[in-house]
DNA sequence: TAAAATAATTAGAATAGTTCTTGATCCAAT
DNA sequence: ATTGGATCAAGAACTATTCTAATTATTTTA
């Protein structure tokens, strides 16, 4: 754990927005005015293989992060543009509701969401 | 409804195996050899902004494009690299099952799932 | 502690999928 | 025929991301 990869995880973790690897930049630079965009991403790489964050992609927009590494959806909304995190009702286990070919090993699951909050 | 749209969309919907623009447009060029890269991502654009067709993303990769207009979800296969639809159990409502905002307008759902048959 | 080895960082170049631009071409309606 | 509007082709431009090479930081070993 670096100096780079604190700062990184300490804002994310602190953020409920799903930030892009250059929003993440931007804020970063503040306390850290030397970091590049490319350890910004390194660092965003580190954290997301050692499942501490998880990386989210809408279509082909700009990746996000997101600190929640309960398993749950992501629902965009498409009047102000933000991003809220969306839960299974209790009980749901999404195998059971998916018709899956036999012996699937399911390692990720995304589930994307698009719409408006009326 | 052009040349170049009729065959893009009739070789799709010959197609199960979700194609990128770039592997339609290796087709394509047998019946259309003047064809050009752009027309098939204007084409595609086309066919999926009038709801004929379905664009797919898995994570950062190259789009996929899909016949199947059913609800349903894609299962990425990494062990072969294929790509299988997923439908719902009968009877099951996504809406159900997940713990939504109140009053949220949903226009369009995508699930992945990743992992491999074993 | 000093030296060597390993890993991370930086800046900028490179890459890849996609979109944009421009001029040519087609087709429909005057 | 002629205009107008859409589509096409070719290649340039764009953008998010990754790679490269050189530097710096950190850890390990002697």
């Amino acid at each position: 754990m670096t100096r780079q990869r604190q700062e990184v995880y300490r804002f994310l973790m602190g953020e409920r927005s799903h930030p892009t690897a250059n929003e993440v930049f931007m804020r970063i630079k503040e306390s850290l005015p030397n970091i590049s965009l490319a350890t910004v991403y390194n660092c965003l790489e580190a954290l997301v293989q050692h499942h501490i964050v998880r990386q989210v992609n809408f279509d082909r927009e700009p990746s996000r992060y997101c600190p929640n590494l309960d398993e749950h959806g992501h629902f965009h909304d498409e009047t102000t543009g933000t991003i809220h995190d969306v839960k299974f009702k209790p009980g749901i286990n999404l195998a059971d509701v998916l018709d899956l070919p036999p012996n699937t090993v399911i390692k990720d699951i995304e589930i994307t969401l698009r719409g408006q909050l009326a």
